[in-house]
DNA sequence: ACTATATTCAATTGATCGCTTGAATACTAG
DNA sequence: CTAGTATTCAAGCGATCAATTGAATATAGT
């Protein structure tokens, strides 16, 4: 294979990803995801003038992302296939997930870097050992009983708030879920925290933790 | 909440876009999907100066796409989580679906090796355990000692006409390497049945296959 | 043919992006 | 401390992008 077409196709998949960085060409995608519409239409819900809402669905098109329908002097642009839909989906789910939520969390809860110092494997170990430490898994039931943390406490964080009064107070709460960007622990340690517990988030999650050889619990 | 909040959600899945709007940042993510990188790794296998690896590193970082773990003088960059693996699969799919430049590519360089179906990971798996196939990571021995389908043979793409007779003649071989555009395994295959070989290849890679919680060997 | 409607095209301006260069910072080893 | 390594920062330049404006094209109704 003499060319490198590795470099064509990333920048193909460039120019898709290039048609998702505008907020206008997001909220048209996400109309689009209804039903199709009208160029005007289209226009008068995003509030954009009728000409730059044509240029963004024809940058839209050239990405393939939709597809146009002419009737009449008309044109209904529609999303060009379910494909596009799992990608807003990923996509809402990353942006969501990963930017919006822990940074409202963070800020909304958790004030000041150092208050989400996480703990470290090797330390909750030891600490857990000494009996200082509950340490809480979040994760669904199912997950808990294919494997948890040795010693670990099982509240699904659905059911978190209702159960508190199962922790004991006085210990310091380590929570983990799934590994080290599952959202999960970050809300239980902030619900923790808002009722007075002593919280932090384990450093990494169960994959991790299993991966490191440290003790592992099923059942 | 603001004024409105729908317009910053589609600001903020915007910025995720807009990371992914750089062909060098599309393949500094599918490298990160293999495993954590330094920097200047990545810089290597990119081709890009160390500077600017740095740059778009930080843009990934503030997408939330990647995330940063500092050892020693290095930082190792990773994927901020599972969700985006599925993000660069649904780019990829609608790549593959939609974008007519990715077809040319397609059929410029794959012509008479993509005409044949791939097998997906969960017929993979049924047959594997059945003993019906050999499956076989044509990845580089790293890639493979850092985490590889269970039971996979290694033998990395520039070595598998040497060793051709290591594999077994009566079973047909599954080949699989990075993920859906990595094209290691169509030359496997193209490799494989022009010698003789019953071959076809895995529908996608191995960061795919370790999304799914599918089994997963390390060293 | 004439007019109204719907969409696209073309040209412009200001902003942002990508890449390079050279320096600054952080850490390790001796 | 000094030298070496890894990474980040900062400034600058050319290219690309978003939005506006005004005109051009296409279609339907009269």
């Amino acid at each position: 294979m003499s060319i490198n077409p590795k470099r064509e196709i990333f920048a193909s998949l460039a120019k898709v990803g290039t048609a998702l960085s505008s907020s206008i060409r997001i909220e048209l995608l996400e109309l689009l995801a209804q039903r199709e519409r009208r160029v005007d239409q289209l226009a008068a819900l995003t509030g954009a003038t009728v000409a730059n809402t044509s240029q963004h669905l024809q940058k839209l098109r050239q990405a393939g992302l939709v597809s146009a329908r002419k009737e009449a002097q008309s044109v209904f642009y529609r999303l060009a296939g379910d494909e596009v839909v799992a990608l807003l989906s990923a996509l809402g789910r990353v942006g969501e997930a990963y930017v919006a939520e822990i940074d409202r969390i963070v800020r909304l809860y958790l004030a000041g870097v150092d208050a989400l110092e996480p703990v470290s494997a090797t330390q909750l170990l030891v600490r857990a050992r000494k009996g200082l430490v509950t340490v809480l898994d979040v994760r669904p039931a199912e997950e808990y009983a294919a494997g948890h943390v040795q010693g670990a406490v099982n509240i699904p964080i659905a059911e978190l708030e209702k159960r508190l009064k199962e922790l004991p107070r006085r210990k310091e709460v380590v929570a983990y879920c799934r590994g080290p960007y599952c959202l999960m622990s970050y809300n239980a340690v902030a619900l923790l925290r808002k009722k007075g517990l002593r919280s932090r988030r384990l450093q990494d999650g169960m994959p991790e933790w299993r991966m490191a050889g440290l003790p592992v619990e099923q059942g």
